[in-house]
DNA sequence: CATGAATGAGCTTTCATTCAT
DNA sequence: AATGAATGAAAGCTCATTCAT
């Protein structure tokens, strides 16, 4: 990562394909076992390779999560960055924060793996602070316009944000289609009720 | 007798105080480098014992952490179960969501390392969502007046206390006072008004 | 995959090198020091590999010793297959003997660590029990002719067995090749004096 | 043992008390776990006692071996000096083995114990030398005269010790008490003939 | 005498990483 | 590119032994 020189990029199709097929092990043993209690050893016999193959695409096992994080740090930020469209105020909540839980709840492996990292690995700190403040600060921008004077927009979106990651990254949601709709309904109420208060509120109370 | 375990509860007031300074190092250390990157070495030189020793009150890294545990567990479940008291619903959310972001920026450290550790070790991935499971539904309780048919108490005590959990987590709230007052408010606004819009509109609309 | 033991089969000529020169080194270690106080670092020392390499092909200490206990035990049922011939007792029996007794003297430092191991592991205490059963029944099978009511050829086999492994492993033979065939034929003479008796008389008298 | 002075001997009633519990844990766990897996901790666990006292008493685990063998090694010299009475060969052989049979299962716990000690202490290993060959003298001493040249009187009584010495200590004794005096009375009979065909034949075949 | 806390040497085991094939 | 054997640093943990109370 910070310096990271050795592992070369794949060069040919079959290299390309072996190392897809090492990040799709990683990712499903990063699921089972977390990021401390996964071996290399475990991930290359998910992905039917040898031990010393992995080395040849990936510097080490913090490599291989990096560019995991790269996919879904990028799927994030796309979504958002797409325009909030729509008349109804709770439609258009509904629609965006829709989008966040079924990413979160695809990306579930890989953010779980990610928020692990952290803990210990600043590099992995430093990327989630990053992506979470551009979510962050994309969404103020969106809601800013209805926040008075009291109430900062981005810990108001900061909030807002943590809400839906942290309700979609609980485990709660994994069930049927129709808790999942519900549950983005309930979440979009409670943002649209809250933004109307903290619109129609200054911060003095 | 054939596989009796090395630790034992400490049987004098000399022993307790030991423990208790293991106890003490090894949140300092959790805090400092996280639970996987800790090792049980540094845990005893912040304590000022010898190697051994931590074995003889811990059977290894995690049953410190389980001890540590232990203590915010039980702090995070009287917070949730005092009661709401306070004609101004604003007011009350606010002295409730002040008690919890106290709480979690006291034992932000073990709150991180119990998170941390939830990734690879069942048993507090297990510790974890009961205290989840309990004080959402204390919190579910308090609210289920004004929630109608359609938004399931304990969903919107979920988002609502995920986002507290969230916002005072990821480190944003550590500096001033003034910060701090300044969000709590912030929170209560917004449970508050997320609340009167779910017990406006039901389910359906 | 969650709990795959780190040591494998080795899968080429040269890991089946290594791990041959694991079972040799270990052998000698176990010969000089015994098995409870044999170290890894011994064996690996001796062997002239590094300290995980043992752990490539062994799990543990017991399990090098396992697998001279299968050498071992598998030569001693095939000593105890062997047909008995010879038209006269005396000398089949020194016959017979002298093969056991060659094969103890032989095996003795894998026989002495595993009678050792036995104190302390169930694992080779049973591999103890069947062996010896086994050569026990064989030898019964070979002397029931000759034994009457009241004697159990179990029994007599099992003591006559006792008898030369017993003497074998007491290091009374290790010297000149003229001892032990004085003791192999004394050691005959007194099956053949011991087994003429009991077939002589019954349990009763 | 050899370099071991700083236990003292109990000078009260009261200290030989707690260090007889001592010995009787000892051999009881010793019987459960074997030398090598026995801890001083188990030892103290079951005399009832703390950890330090043990040290008290007794320099060390090899230490409290040792007093039990002083026991088992004293008993069985008695029993090879008591004097071989009786006119009819095989019913003093009878009386003989039965002695040898009943202490070696009364004391089966300290024997096991002591041979396992012996694979790596050359002290036990020396102790068992000398009791075996003290026993053997004895048995070569009454046998002698039945046994012409060419077959060494040491040798006879080595193997007929050790066919006595190797059954009883393979555990097939245990049950009920007409098997013992079965077992005793096939091994006097095998004693028996064995001694006849030597005393017959010399050792030129 | 008895207690049990504290010590620390020493062994086992793991696993990321390198390298010869 | 791929393989898997070999390495060795780093922890983990145990337990005999000492010592303050």
């Amino acid at each position: 990562m910070p310096d990271a020189p050795a592992a070369t990029a794949p060069r040919t199709a079959r290299g390309e394909r072996t190392a897809a097929r090492l990040r799709d092990a990683a990712r499903q043993v990063f699921a089972d076992l977390g990021f401390a209690a996964a071996r290399v050893e475990d991930v290359v016999e998910v992905a039917g390779v040898s031990h010393g193959t992995f080395y040849t695409y990936y510097e080490n096992k913090a490599a291989v999560l990096d560019a995991l994080v790269d996919e879904t740090a990028a799927a994030l930020l796309e979504v958002a960055e797409e325009p909030w469209e729509g008349e109804d105020v709770e439609a258009t909540l509904e629609t965006v924060i829709g989008r966040f839980v079924d990413l979160i709840l695809r990306e579930a492996a890989v953010i779980a793996t990610w928020l692990e990292a952290s803990a210990h690995d600043p590099h992995f700190r430093d990327r989630l602070r990053l992506v979470r403040g551009r979510v962050a600060t994309q969404v103020a921008g969106h809601i800013a316009p209805v926040s008075r004077a009291g109430h900062d927009p981005e810990v108001v979106a900061g909030a807002l944000v943590a809400m839906v990651e942290g309700y979609a990254t609980r485990g709660l949601l994994t069930a049927a289609d129709a808790d999942r709709a519900a549950a983005v309904r309930t979440l979009a109420r409670l943002w649209a009720g809250g933004l109307q208060r903290v619109a129609d509120s200054g911060g003095a109370g």
